[in-house]
DNA sequence: CTTGTATTTAGATAATTTTCTAAATATCTT
DNA sequence: AAGATATTTAGAAAATTATCTAAATACAAG
């Protein structure tokens, strides 16, 4: 679940394409006019984000329409917090 | 700069790594006690968290004593809060 | 200055990931 | 139903990453 979503997040094809969706929904052709790599190639990097919640997709008419799911991205947020928030968690200690 | 960041995160040891140092600094070998790898293989990872800033070392003795930076950390968190917030930035709108 | 311990570096192999082309599927239009 | 457009799936090749063993470096302790 947290590996799929920061394997998603490693790719700066991926983290273009969310970039992309955030400024509102598009088709995956759309999108594709972006880069420069195969829609075959594109159409894996989706999956990606799919599978890690991290676009929701839509079929309209012969399109696909793209969107961005934020609900687990403000997650991923939250675990980067909390990773570097030793307060928050049953630490045992041994400082240095 | 951002890319070595998010492929740091990527790899679930290098994750849990992070997750141990949370709790203080630790040596290499100490560090090394958690993992089934050999010490080699994690010297890699250790130096792939240190290009992404997110751990520092310290020699102390014949020992290397890793700890956090939390600094790129909060970026991190920050940068995903920034990719879910249209509103933050300058988008040019095309909601569909 | 030699020996032992801790860690990293080098170089090779294995595993994973990205990308491609070709073919398949789905929808729209006529 | 047939042809056109949009997207995904399959399978292979290329690139990257993780891991290993062996050797190198750095320090500590005799």
């Amino acid at each position: 679940m947290n590996q799929a979503l920061f394997q998603a997040l490693a790719d700066p094809t991926r983290r273009e394409i969310l970039r992309i969706l955030r400024a509102g929904s598009r088709s995956a052709g759309e999108i594709a006019e972006n880069f420069s790599i195969s829609k075959a190639s594109l159409s894996h990097h989706f999956g990606l984000l799919k599978r890690a919640q991290l676009v929701r997709t839509e079929r309209r008419g012969q399109h696909i329409v793209y969107s961005l799911d934020t609900t687990v991205m403000q997650d991923a947020a939250a675990i980067l917090f909390e990773l570097l928030d030793p307060a928050g968690v049953a630490g045992q200690e041994k400082k240095s």
